[in-house]
RNA sequence: GCUUACUUCACCAU
């Protein structure tokens, strides 16, 4: 019967993962166990709620159950909560953790990993670990290289950004908006904004439409400069 | 199989 799941997943729709908790821990007690698939929605659900305490509690408490086998989603989760506690150190110990279990990080661990460091200031590490993906051959996708880009962007290493960049576009892996984004706001800090325009229109020739954080990007990197004139100019090119 | 990650500013933290 697929019950429990219902059950559970209903409390974590109506945004009660505290509630599921309760239920799902009356449920052991009859010796009901649900699916992989709420535990890892149950913990999806602390994380977006920011409980990531409760999300790593709950993520030991299942793991000493035994008899439930942990996929990479349940994992992940775990290194994310990590990672957002600022426990970069228990983050990397889950990750070995997850190979140790014959499972294999994905792209989705190591761009977590990688964007902890990089808040940390702990470019090396990051660099490491995006070193690392196509030594233990892993796929290297938009979000990898986006969060790599931004990292060296934000610690002011734009020719770092710029070479990851074209390693992007060598491997063959498509940049998209949030590339471009990032790229454009690594040169609006710098105080770049004519080169950020110019990779304004690459992108529109690429066939990407700038959004609202495009927008932002440029106008903070105007008001940065102080340059009135070139905001307002900017401004009703953008009107248009 | 299904469910998760990256980009602006402010706030917070520092």
């Amino acid at each position: 019967s697929n019950a429990p799941h219902l059950i559970l997943s209903s409390y974590i729709d109506l945004n009660r993962p505290f509630q599921a908790i309760e239920i799902l821990h009356k449920m052991r007690d009859v010796g009901i166990s649900p699916p992989l698939l709420s535990l890892n929605r149950l913990l999806e659900s602390l994380v977006s709620q920011r409980r990531y305490k409760d999300a790593l509690d709950l993520f030991s408490e299942i793991q000493n159950w035994g008899g439930v086998s942990l996929d990479k989603f349940t994992y992940n989760k775990a290194v994310q909560s990590a990672v957002k506690l600022g426990d970069l150190e228990m983050a990397v110990r889950l990750k070995n953790s997850m190979e140790g279990n014959r499972m294999k990080p994905d792209s989705f661990t190591y761009s977590v990993l990688m964007s902890g460091f990089c808040k940390e200031r702990r470019l090396d590490d990051a660099r490491k670990l995006f070193d690392e993906m196509p030594e233990k051959r892993v796929a290297r996708n938009q979000v990898a290289y986006n969060t790599m880009i931004d990292g060296l962007c934000k610690a002011g290493d734009l020719e770092g950004a710029f070479s990851v960049r074209e390693q992007m576009l060598e491997a063959g892996v498509k940049p998209n908006l949030v590339t471009y984004n990032t790229v454009i706001g690594g040169l609006c800090r710098a105080g770049r904004v004519e080169e950020a325009k110019v990779v304004l229109e690459e992108m529109k020739e690429q066939g990407l439409a700038p959004d609202g954080y495009t927008c932002s990007i440029l106008f903070d990197g105007y008001s940065r400069l102080g340059d009135s004139d070139a905001l307002v100019g900017f401004f009703e090119e953008t009107m248009e």
